[in-house]
DNA sequence: GCCACATTGTGAGTATACTGTCAATTAAAT
DNA sequence: ATTTAATTGACAGTATACTCACAATGTGGC
């Protein structure tokens, strides 16, 4: 007869799941980011879009969610809230009807280069309890697991390059 | 005068940031979850408090919360779709009429032991790509990350010892 | 014993993050 | 050229994740 003793259940199938540990340090990094930034309106998710909008003045909601990974949907609302605040606009294409170009205004291009700093900190802040040679570990193996792992995320990463072929041919 | 060249903005103000790379694994993280799991009505979260509360029956919300270092609002929601779907039942404590202590049902253990091999498969996706010592090596770091960092995010975790003073005492 | 304080669960409100679906529009197939 | 496909932005619905606030309850100071 085989051993049909059941494997006891202990806390170690949450504390030691990577899993559990990228939420937890998701979380960490997000409430750094709000203590550090607090001083402005902006959360994670935010900056980088406007980053994004800022570097790729014209593009689009889709491609947007595109080079940073985020869903379309989320974004929209996102962006909705960038607009709300004057930091961006969104002017309609000539030549597609559909898609809504997007473009940082003097206010978005302002708060930016002023929340930078703030948030340089806040990504110090996140590794300063490593020594620096294990924050440059854990920053690379972190980096090529995100790339290697790209496809089996819901909205994979396409690279800036990748978007202008996209944006015509497809 | 100072060189008042403004420094250009790069996509790596996003690509490179640590707080941005933890929110794409957890992403990714969850995708993989979800896609292992589909066959079990569960989320990650929902598995994490299903886990605890079968090491911890007759344990309350907040103590949860605690443990597993969720928000105890977020908690809130969580158990009342555990509860829709039969797999903990919440009875009130009769020393403290405010608390409402939590139990596994019968399926609640059920689906527990047999989600667990998609749960560890997975877990083992997620880090697949890296060389396993490599995979050693980031779970190691994110683990003192995590556990350094600890007082840094809203909900610090404490641990299942601590809790069981403060229950009494403090 | 009473009063200030803390705790528990809950609710409202905001922001991600995903699933669908949908109409309008464009591109591709033939 | 007309039917078919795909794309774009929008919306509804669900699930985290946090904020603040609030009533009910419990506890400690005195």
């Amino acid at each position: 007869m085989p051993n049909s003793k059941p494997t006891p259940v202990t806390m170690d199938a949450v504390y030691t799941a990577p899993g559990y540990l990228f939420r937890r340090m998701q979380q960490i990094a997000v409430a750094l980011f709000i203590e550090e930034c607090k001083a402005f309106d902006l959360t994670p998710v935010q900056y980088a879009a406007l980053v994004t909008i800022s570097t790729h003045p014209g593009i689009d909601a889709t491609r947007l969610s595109a080079v940073i990974a985020f869903d379309r949907s989320t974004l929209g609302n996102v962006i909705e809230r960038l607009q709300a605040k004057d930091y961006i606009v969104r002017k309609p294409a000539a030549e597609d009807k559909r898609v809504k170009l997007l473009y940082l205004t003097k206010a978005g291009a302002g708060v930016l280069s002023e929340i930078m700093p703030s948030v340089d900190k806040a990504q110090a802040r996140m590794l300063q309890p490593l020594k620096p040679a294990d924050r440059k570990t854990l920053l690379s193996l972190l980096t090529q697991l995100v790339d290697l792992n790209n496809e089996a995320s819901r909205v994979p990463l396409r690279a800036e390059d990748a978007l202008e072929h996209l944006g015509r041919s497809g």
